[in-house]
DNA sequence: AAATTTTGCTTAAACGCTTAAGCAAATATA
DNA sequence: TATATTTGCTTAAGCGTTTAAGCAAAATTT
């Protein structure tokens, strides 16, 4: 490793003082009052030697990092790595750069990260928040650290997320349209407002159109030990007696490892049982019949989180500032009748 | 934000100077010879003041960031999450945070994000290079800079990749095995050794099988505009006339889009066509049929990575560190015949 | 010609940390 | 008792920037 150029040693070889090289480089040449001479050996002298600015040295000096920590339940999750994405070309465009990690929906990690990140000096935080993490995020905006939930939210903070009780209510809506009216939900077990709304969402389409709901219906699992807890639910919900004959999936995640149960038990879809999901996977377009599901704009998620947290860190945002993004069901042939006898195209009979 | 406390506030309060708060909280009391009280009164108020080293500071001097860059093609492609959440963890325990960022296989974006790292001062970079980018890479090798290349390299550097050759010459000849003989690939339109490999593995394969290649088995696309390219290709190829009976990916992106062309263009997997691809995903567990794969230890690679970049840093390897991870494939029925008139049990006929 | 302003630069402190070097007092060795 | 060593601490420089303040010389105004 050649050592860096620094500013001092533009300064030596021209016989200037390191301000002065500061000023030009910073182009504050006429703040400063430098002659037109000096900046032209000045700059030319740095572009020769190619100089760069340490990052760290003038980091230390403005107390600002032009890094934003993003903090998601799991990178390798195609939701989160998607939004992971825009938000990293969105930060690159504002010249700043991104940091990731997962919390695994542990709120002990979750606090780990959060101490970590500030402890490193973030600028902000874009964070899918986990349970339990309600005092970590409230600590955050009291101490007015710039601060953006995403997916997840608290009330009171600045969050970007879909109305989930509205999509859900549609999903449901649109399964009972279908004909369906026996509409199990699969969710995770959390007190997250934005499962709770799902939930609720659900919930109140059932009693808008006169179903009575059914206890075994509403299927919670936890983050732990996920796979598992699927199966058994999966096998459980699915026995003829119960005989539910629409599904409702309030995650991608939730949806691949069901319908992998699913097509293992010679269960049929959408015959047997219709099925729609939250975010979007490319499995679901590969499944046969493919799924429908809640498709949010990841664009907007990302593009909105990074919009905020820079005018948060500028300073520039008072009250909380709350973002509400499409989200629009898109309707396949997992969850309506299929023309009668017509044959899957790609499938062997 | 209420101000962070600093050695200084510690060396203040208790009327000491700020180097002997530092020995102490550094673990370096004993060579530095600080009384025992003094040892005991720094570290009660340290404790209670929640003192935490400014990271930036402590870099300035030190050189070093604790800090990794990684650079992948996209970050939101599930075989690149899922090494970056292996990677995250595994320098999480080793101290060490990561940033993340997309290249698009792009070469100018490339040499971009490798000078911005290098310029943040990241102390190692984890790379999977694109095309054209090798001088970006030798420079930073003739510098000595701590460099571990992933899913592709060049000769002479540091990297973990799979036995490209054999995985592809596997897969073909299984397919070979299967009773196919007019085996097509599809690969990117690319240089890199590790396509190449790929590639000849193929032909080798069916050299060894006296299968005479057909030109037009061959198809190569380009990373810029896939979707298109690839919808174009396999129309082509599976024109009767030309009819082949078997189908390589090289990676899951192009089976994935090619899969969604098939599906609506009336092929039978694997009666007309058996298929398998390089990488895994959740849409080749979901698609029927089960889509047979070159399985890579994601796991291995990105701890191996890790491994290899923390070695680097150290200064403690000496010659290129070459790692080749297992891949194995792993059959299923995409690929093989299945059992005859049996229906398939979730598709509803 | 004297007083004022402008120009072109330097000095020096600060950001918060690390660490070699130095110094006086206490203790051990002769 | 004089000398050498150890102990417990401080000083100060340095990492590479930024930026307010200051200062002499030149140019402008009276």
């Amino acid at each position: 490793m050649n050592k860096k150029v620094s500013l001092k040693d533009i300064a030596e070889q021209l016989g200037v003082s390191t301000a002065l090289v500061s000023y030009v480089l910073n182009n504050k040449e006429r703040k400063a009052r430098v002659g037109d001479e000096t900046v032209r050996k000045i700059r030319q002298l740095a572009a020769s030697l190619d100089y760069q600015p340490n990052i760290i040295a003038r980091s230390l000096q403005s107390g600002k990092t032009n890094t934003i920590g993003v903090i998601v339940a799991d990178i390798s999750n195609p939701f989160f790595s998607s939004i992971a994405r825009i938000i990293e070309d969105e930060a690159m465009k504002r010249d700043y750069v991104v940091f990731f990690s997962s919390s695994d929906e542990d709120a002990d990690k979750s606090k780990q990260l959060i101490d970590m990140f500030i402890h490193r000096g973030v600028d902000a935080l874009i964070i899918a928040p986990s349970e339990n993490t309600e005092k970590q995020i409230r600590r955050l905006i009291k101490q007015r650290f710039p601060l953006v939930l995403i997916d997840r939210y608290f009330p009171g903070s600045d969050y970007v997320v879909i109305d989930n009780f509205q999509a859900s209510y549609n999903a449901t809506n649109h399964l009972i349209q279908a004909g369906r009216n026996r509409i199990a939900m699969m969710a995770y077990d959390t007190g997250m407002e934005h499962m709770k709304e799902r939930i609720r969402g659900y919930r109140t389409a059932l009693k808008d159109n006169n179903i009575r709901f059914d206890d075994s219906w509403l299927i919670t699992v936890s983050y732990q030990d996920l796979a598992r807890h699927v199966r058994k639910a999966i096998k459980n919900i699915t026995t003829p007696t119960l005989g539910v004959d629409g599904f409702i999936f309030a995650t991608n995640s939730l949806a691949v490892l069901s319908l992998k149960v699913l097509i293992s038990s010679g269960i049929r879809i959408p015959t047997h049982l219709a099925v729609v999901s939250f975010d979007e996977s490319d499995a679901f377009d590969l499944f046969y019949p493919p799924v429908s599901y809640v498709r949010q704009s990841l664009y907007d998620i990302g593009k909105s989180a990074v919009d905020l947290a820079l005018r948060r860190i500028k300073g520039e945002s008072k009250g909380p500032q709350q973002i509400v993004i499409d989200a629009r069901l898109v309707v396949r042939e997992s969850s309506i009748m299929p023309p009668p006898l017509s044959n899957s195209p790609h499938y062997n009979v």
